[in-house]
DNA sequence: AGTTTGACTAACG
DNA sequence: TCGTTAGCCAAAC
């Protein structure tokens, strides 16, 4: 199932984000939780800095690099704050 | 085997 | 808009 989570962490587009909630949903993991737990231990080659809170947030101990990474790919964010509606990826 | 702890979320106040 | 509460799964103690 970590398989799963990471394929879909590693095929979101540059430029877009996801909320570690829809991360679940699209690898048909139970429970969002365990794709930050997934991420916390196995980040090797996948874009973490894509997946943030659904309310465009994320944790302090990541939040500088966080938006620096995506800063880097176009995901300007507002403050403090990514802007989900703008740069959330749907299909 | 039971408790604690997270890169979480949605619902309430 | 911000803090709290309850639900959630798996790993670490």
């Amino acid at each position: 199932m970590f398989e799963r989570v990471r394929d879909v962490v590693a095929s979101i587009p540059t430029g877009k984000v996801l909320s570690y909630g829809d991360v679940a949903k699209r690898a048909g993991v139970s429970s969002p939780r365990l794709v930050g737990r997934i991420m916390s231990e196995d980040t090797a080659d996948l874009p973490w800095h894509r997946v943030l809170r659904a309310n465009g947030t994320v944790a302090e101990h990541l939040r500088e690099r966080q938006l620096e990474a995506l800063r880097a790919e176009g995901v300007l964010a507002n403050g403090p704050k990514i802007d989900m509606r703008a740069h959330r990826w749907t299909t």
